[in-house]
DNA sequence: AATGATGTCAACCGCGGGGCA
DNA sequence: CTGCCCCGCGGTTGACATCAT
């Protein structure tokens, strides 16, 4: 008695996409936007079902996606949000918007999660002070993920990301098709040698310039930087965390005291919440997102 | 060189929420 | 309120790649 699968009718394709599968996605998409998935099969003739389609497209085939090689920073990022916010994969990736929250997802399945176990195990041996912080890090972001602590202090989204925010102008759709043609997914390689049906290349490189050197320069420039990186590395980011809810513990108890003292005149008080090292980390962290964002990326937000 | 183990990640599945008649 | 449909989310799978023996 159970839902009737979505996918089960006879002449739905199921499995990985063709290169042919994305081409016709692509197009009708550039031509009728993303959304109303239903009329997506019909129109297009794809034998797939619209969940299929929705997935392929937010997934894969939308402008705007990094894949791959996930950077210190990100790494950074990932580990902290995940350790604040638990396994919400949409919610951690409306802070990385270049990246989707299966990529997200995956990268912490198969490589985040094994890092932190392996650090964990080595720095509980250890007596540094430095290791002691952040095994320390480790295990409170393991009380933090099963209580759901901090969810309801850090409401979502904290920053004027939204998942819905990637830039999909016409132009970045043509360029996605362009740079299809030259760099088909690596799975894809066997359907087709010659996929130069419907392309010029060569056009693709001044219109998808746009301060891309700019973008690159920064990028570059806080890559190279030793201090920053390693600022970010994931080590660090949970020694910061250990300190940030040290931090936290201290004020809980001086706010507590606070009240008993205040109970009297309760208005003088500053009413915004102390900022905690914690959140100027986030606060830090979109900041010096922003800077690398190609303005197409959160035009949409601004406007 | 062969083959079994392990890693990777695109895609699938089922569920819950929201909108609507 | 109820039932239906669609969408998005998070857990999981399994085909393919890579590594180890």
């Amino acid at each position: 008695m159970g839902r009737p699968p979505c996918c089960d009718k006879v002449g739905i394709k199921k499995g990985p996409w063709t290169s042919e599968e994305d081409i016709i996605l692509v197009s009708y998409i550039q031509e009728h936007g993303p959304g109303n998935w239903r009329s997506v099969p019909t129109n297009t003739g794809l034998m797939r079902c619209s969940k299929s389609c929705r997935l392929r497209w937010t997934n894969y085939l939308r402008p705007g996606i990094k894949r791959g090689n996930f950077t210190p920073h990100e790494e950074g990022i990932i580990i902290h949000l995940q350790s604040l916010l638990g396994n919400r994969w949409a919610a951690i990736a409306s802070y990385l918007p270049q990246r989707t929250d299966n990529d997200i997802k995956n990268y912490w399945n198969t490589h985040l999660k094994k890092k932190i176990k392996k650090f964990q195990a080595t720095a509980a041996t250890s007596t540094t002070s430095h290791d002691y912080m952040i095994s320390k890090a480790c295990n409170m972001a393991d009380a933090i993920r099963k209580e759901d602590m901090l969810i309801t202090t850090f409401p979502l989204p904290f920053f004027p990301y939204a998942s819905s925010n990637y830039a999909c102008s016409t132009e970045n759709i043509s360029r996605l098709l362009q740079g299809w043609v030259t760099s088909s997914p690596k799975h894809h390689h066997h359907h087709h040698h010659n996929n130069n049906n419907n392309n010029n290349s060569s056009s693709s490189n001044n219109n998808n310039n746009y301060n891309s050197n700019n973008i690159n320069n920064k990028i570059s420039r806080v890559e190279g930087d030793q201090d920053f990186e390693s600022l970010l590395s994931f080590e660090n980011i949970l020694a910061v965390e250990a300190l940030s809810f040290d931090m936290m513990e201290a004020e809980e108890v001086q706010d507590n005291q606070q009240d008993e003292k205040n109970n009297n005149n309760n208005d003088n008080q500053q009413q915004q919440p102390p900022l905690f090292l914690l959140e100027k980390w986030l606060f830090d962290e979109a900041a010096s997102m922003m800077e690398e964002l190609p303005v197409d990326c959160y035009s949409n937000s601004m406007f």
